[in-house]
DNA sequence: CGTCGGTCGTAC
DNA sequence: GACGTACGACCGACGT
């Protein structure tokens, strides 16, 4: 059967609108948004890409009056500008349409609409099979044995079949549709009460609106309509004429013209590189020329003398280790590598077990030959998650010293709100270059390869690369961060911080295993009871920890009262708030409040914290991660020690588990207030300010200041409602928010926020100035000079508009805070070295470092930190740290 | 069998 | 809609 060839017209004014409107505010670095040309992006790649057409092209309107204006003065009248985002998008979109090769026609005078319908029955006279690719409805009517209407974010294909069988009409009477019902956003008045669903019956049972008028007869029992009929016929007819899109419009390129060339990927890739839309730029990438790097193996002695001694006299270079594993506790060496210029590496195999003729030099000798280099202070390194070289390294008895950057940390200073620094992004980002990945090397899935079992031949290659390409991002983003004063940030606090959180993860926090193995037993024995009485309840089994079948149970079949529904619409919530009000009037959701605790805490806090003990130093080694918050706060992970549970009963016994070393105490030393200082200090507000100076209990200053009430009238409540404000002035929030947190009345809440501002005004100037300054810089930062971008506070959104308000409001806080102790343990590791002494830090959770101290240091450790801590930088108010300690961490807190 | 979005819950 | 920042377990849909 011979194929007819097939041509796919683009409504491309449609899609600018509707990419717009789906993807969320997305914009490059320096603001310039492409949310729409993103959207439109990924159409244009769906329809390539799915349909693989050999002819195609896109049709835009043309801005100005239409004939149609000339018909009807008030066309579109109702229609809303063009928003500002919307427009400078334009010339993106169209240059990614060129760079796609697809060509672009409009003309004055007319619409997408009639260029689509004008060469639709142009390309079907010429035996063309047609796709309008388009979302709009009106389109309905160009529908033919030989043209079809596919809507590819819906992935519909509406033809003549499917509109018979949705509407029980043929697509031209389509037109009779609109004209009746008119349309709202094109301002066409249509027939009053009369909408869609109406005029399809209409039509269906006359066939026109002609068929209409000649049998109105027929409608006159149905009077309202009889009436709104009879009144509006020549409104009808113009309706109708306004909807009809024209199919003869003179037009002069040929379809011919519309035949698709191969487009240029290297034209593509820049545009999407410029863009910043780093997947599509990465699939575009060209496999990059990698003829002018150059390469080494290192196996000879005398080689690798003669390469400490060049890496020696450059005085700075990149280095990158190859190990067994991706945890830097559990890794062994299997190889290095370093790099000091451009498009140029080295790399030493230690211990690839493939075989292979090339001999391995001796462990021991390349220590000899470049442990002096690693631990010379004076010599520079820098690398990507060096932390992580400078743990394995540690393993071998080198002490790297003289780091001076890591490309990651730099990669997220400069843009924290993106997540994955990996150096292949950053080479992408940086250079459009393409990284080996380790797939190539080593295989993926179940048949991977540890890096160790990889040729040696082929592992140059990658180590070799991963060294250079550190070391060509280095000088690059040392340029960057210089000209956005990222750079003192970056030298004072990241860096000097990158051994002490390496230290502190060697160190690790001892667990008690037992004490986890029996937490394990008696929460699972009261969980294996609970699931039984809540099966019980329900009547039958389900999967407790699908809350999608737990509210079918509680709101289909017990029929118990839904009161809200989940955050994206997809069910019913039965989060703690929704089980606590059920709790009163059924048993079973009591008993799941119970369950759902004891799960999380087994689940989560038990098991995974007894399989990450190491099994050499019985202790547990987190990571801490520098590279991941927007605010500029660590993150820990595997475990994550920063949420380990502490306020409830049962939560506490987790933190019970951790202990200290045989004759050693555990110490926390915690920031009292820090945000609340910060904000003090940003603000300059005088109550706040004098509050803190006097060492005031803050909750009952702002319950004075607030509740308007005599200090002796201040209860516990009180207070607690207080501290409540004062949270959510931290985090923006709402009158909304705060009743429901206190449950009073919406205006009670009001009242009380109106307060609070009126007593601080200076917190209310602050925010105010804040939002207002972000507005115009789509930028804010931290006392030390951190940087977030938030070009949302731009948005025409109010919802997303409103998120960057909270969020440029918070940020300075919040990142200021970390900050802060980040400087504060920089200087403690220093301090304790000074002071000789064997206490180390083990943790930092935000506004709290641990300590581990011999019985006998811990006074001397609590005067040390306090006095560091207090004084680590001077604000406009005291800080204040506060102590505690004992044999496990509970009691230390 | 892996990935990913959604929901929920823990911390500061 | 409605309070900022994280990590991670589990479910279930979806793609390979």
């Amino acid at each position: 059967m011979a194929e007819s060839k097939k041509i796919f017209l683009i409504d491309g004014s449609a899609f600018l609108y509707r990419a717009f409107h789906a993807i969320r505010t997305l914009s490059t670095s320096n603001g310039h948004p492409t949310n729409a040309t993103f959207g439109f992006t990924r159409i244009l790649l769906k329809l390539l890409k799915e349909n693989k057409p050999e002819y195609a092209v896109v049709f835009f309107d043309v801005k100005g009056p239409t004939f149609r204006h000339t018909m009807y003065d008030q066309y579109k009248a109702n229609r809303p500008p063009m928003p500002e985002e919307l427009a400078v998008q334009i010339p993106d979109v169209k240059r990614m349409i060129s760079a796609l090769n697809i060509p672009i026609i409009s003309k004055i005078g007319f619409e997408a609409d009639d260029l689509v319908g004008t060469y639709a029955a142009l390309a079907e006279a010429q035996g063309f099979d047609v796709v309008m690719v388009t979302g709009d409805k009106d389109f309905i009517q160009l529908i033919t044995d030989h043209c079809v209407l596919w809507d590819p974010m819906k992935d519909t294909i509406t033809d003549v079949a499917k509109v018979q069988e949705d509407m029980g009409i043929t697509p031209i009477q389509f037109i009779d549709v609109l004209g009746l019902a008119g349309d709202t956003a094109d301002n066409i008045p249509g027939v009053k009460g009369v909408g869609p669903k109406t005029a399809i019956k209409l039509i269906s049972e006359f066939g026109s609106i002609d068929g209409i008028y000649e049998k109105i007869d027929q409608l006159k029992k149905k009077k309202k309509l009889y009436e709104s009929l009879c009144a509006s016929q020549e409104i009808v007819m113009l309706s109708r004429d306004l909807a009809t899109i024209d199919r003869k419009i003179k037009v002069d390129r040929p379809i011919e013209e519309f035949k698709l060339p191969a487009f240029d990927t290297q034209t593509a890739f820049e545009l999407f590189k410029e863009l910043e839309f780093k997947n599509l730029a990465s699939e575009f990438a060209q496999k990059t020329d990698k003829s002018k790097k150059i390469y080494k193996l290192i196996t000879l002695t005398q080689e690798m003398e003669k390469l400490a001694k060049v890496l020696e006299n450059k005085g700075v270079f990149a280095i990158d280790t190859e190990t067994t594993s991706k945890h830097p506790m559990e890794a062994e060496l299997v190889g290095i590598s370093f790099s000091y210029m451009d498009d140029t590496g080295f790399y030493i195999p230690i211990a690839h077990t493939h075989p292979s003729n090339i001999e391995q030099p001796a462990k021991e000798e390349i220590l000899r030959i470049f442990k002096p280099i690693l631990e010379n202070p004076e010599i520079q390194k820098v690398g990507q998650n060096i932390k992580y070289d400078y743990i394995v390294l540690a393993k071998y008895g080198i002490k790297l010293e003289g780091i001076v950057f890591d490309t990651m940390i730099g990669s997220h200073l400069l843009n924290p709100a993106t997540r994955g620094h990996s150096l292949d992004s950053i080479a992408m980002d940086l250079f459009g270059y393409k990284t080996i990945s380790y797939e190539e090397i080593a295989g993926k899935g179940k048949n991977q390869i540890g890096f160790a079992e990889t040729p040696i031949e082929q592992a140059v290659n990658y180590a070799a690369e991963d060294a250079d390409l550190t070391f060509m991002a280095y000088t690059e983003f040392k340029k960057q961060l210089q000209e956005k004063e990222l750079l003192h940030l970056m030298e004072t606090i990241e860096v000097p911080l990158i051994s002490v959180l390496a230290r502190m993860e060697m160190a690790g926090i001892k667990v008690d295993a037992k004490a986890l193995s029996h937490l394990s037993t008696t929460f699972e024995a009261e969980m294996k009871i609970l699931e039984q009485e809540i099966y019980d309840l329900a009547g039958e089994e389900f999967n407790i920890n699908s809350s999608q079948q737990l509210g079918v149970i509680l709101f289909e079949k017990l029929n118990l009262k839904t009161s809200k529904k989940t955050k994206k619409k997809t069910g019913y919530s039965t989060d703690v708030e929704v089980l606590t009000t059920l709790a009163k009037t059924h048993e079973l959701p009591e008993k799941l409040l119970r369950y759902r605790t004891l799960g999380k805490l087994k689940s989560t806090y038990v098991e995974s914290l007894v399989q990450l003990i190491h099994t050499d130093t019985g202790r547990i080694h987190t990571s801490f991660n520098q590279a991941i918050t927007v605010t500029g706060r660590l993150s820990s992970s595997k475990p994550n020690l920063q949420n380990i549970p502490i306020r409830k009963k049962e939560g506490k016994q987790i933190r019970e588990a951790f202990i200290p070393e045989e004759g050693h105490t555990l110490i926390s030393a915690d920031y009292s207030q820090i945000e609340l200082r910060i904000l003090a200090h940003c603000a300059e507000d005088e109550i706040l300010i004098e509050a803190f100076n006097n060492d005031e209990d803050i909750h009952t200053r702002t319950a004075l200041e607030v509740f308007e009430v005599m200090p002796a009238f201040i209860t516990d409540d009180l207070r607690s409602q207080a501290k409540a404000i004062n949270f959510g002035i931290v985090y923006g929030m709402s009158a909304f928010r705060l009743s429901n947190e206190l449950n009073i009345s919406r205006k009670m809440a009001t009242t009380y926020i109106d307060n609070y501002f009126k007593r601080y005004a200076g917190v209310k100037q602050f925010i105010d100035n804040t939002i207002e300054q972000t507005h115009k810089s789509c930028e804010v930062s931290t006392l030390f000079g951190r940087k977030r971008r938030l070009d949302d506070i731009r948005s025409s959104n109010a919802n997303i508009r409103n998120f960057a308000q909270r969020a440029a409001i918070n940020t300075p806080i919040q990142g200021s805070a970390a900050d802060l102790i980040k400087l504060a343990m920089i200087q403690m590791e220093a301090a304790l070295v000074n002071n000789k002494m064997s206490s180390r830090m083990l943790l930092s959770v935000h506004d709290e470092i641990i300590f581990e101290s011999p019985m006998e240091e811990k006074e001397q450790l609590i005067d040390l930190a306090r006095k560091v801590m207090e004084n680590v930088t001077p604000l406009k108010v005291p800080l204040k740290v506060n102590f505690g300690s004992g044999g496990n961490w509970a009691q230390a807190h």
